[in-house]
DNA sequence: TCTTGATGATTCAATGTCGAACCATCCACA
DNA sequence: TGTGGATGGTTCGACATTGAATCATCAAGA
């Protein structure tokens, strides 16, 4: 009925963007999701697979804040990654607390393979903007998602 | 290492901007939801309570569409929060296929002591953006989220 | 050297979510 | 009238994710 406090214009701007950004980051999220799938990788999986392909070799916390998961988490990924001889877990020389996850060349072969379909969509999806769209999206984004707030 | 194929300059971008993205909504939907926790709510409960509360009763397949999951879990979570008598299933008289989800006063009480609390939160959040700044996030946010697109 | 606190990784139990199969109901049409 | 396809809701099994507890290891200081 609609009969429920709705707020001031301000506020209603605000739930309206909020809103919008979700959906945004839904939407693109799942259409990159959809190719994935046949390469038998989830999301978490491909983005673990990523990040070591592109950064080299990491220790799972450091996945863990890349990928933005818990690190009980990176430790189920990292497992299913292991198991399929995509990943190899190796205890750092230096610090024996950690362990050093790195690609094999199962891994590399099978990441060279998705990473360019996956930014061929990406690609197509964010092409409805134009490049300064983009460019203006991802700044007021970096500023939204900071953690650290300037007081 | 950083040796991985990296991409053109519109390839970074847009990745670069698409990270940024999820990482803004994931930020201010989990500051949102912190909130939500003192009442007893997690972030569904409280959309689906938010939703019914604007919008009057609703049927749950509605309700799916409106917060963005599955029909599946909305019998969940109305399951949870009908427990809690925050809301009452009611079989539909036109047609007894939908059952229609109305707030009960325990749940109109609820909603009207945590929305403008969320509110307040939100404004809070977004006020690191100016208003046309918002506007504008909002405006792209929209274009990107549009499960049609113009071919 | 021993102890203590910090920290990375793992395990475990709980929760949220989904797709598929299913049931109840409706509607169009023979 | 009744039959078949479509549709809303529920159930069920699977999976992803998390926080808390725990283990192993390290570093600093008595």
């Amino acid at each position: 009925m609609g009969t429920h406090y709705r707020g001031t214009p301000e506020e209603i701007r605000v739930l309206d963007t909020f809103i919008k950004l979700v959906r945004a980051a839904n939407s693109m999220g799942e259409r990159s999701l959809r190719h994935l799938s046949e390469f038998g990788l989830n999301e978490s999986q491909f983005a673990v697979l990523e990040a070591v392909a592109a950064l080299g070799p990491l220790c799972q916390k450091d996945i863990a804040k890349k990928i933005l998961k818990s690190k009980a988490n990176i430790t189920v990924i990292v497992d299913a990654l292991e198991a399929r001889k995509l990943l190899k877990r190796e205890r750092s020389q230096e610090d024996r607390r950690y362990m050093d996850v790195h690609l094999t060349v199962e891994g590399r072969q099978l990441i060279d393979q998705v990473f360019p379909l996956h930014l061929r969509n990406m690609v197509e999806e964010m092409s409805i903007l134009t490049p300064e769209e983009q460019q203006e999206l991802g700044r007021l984004c970096r500023i939204l998602g900071r953690k650290e707030r300037p007081s």
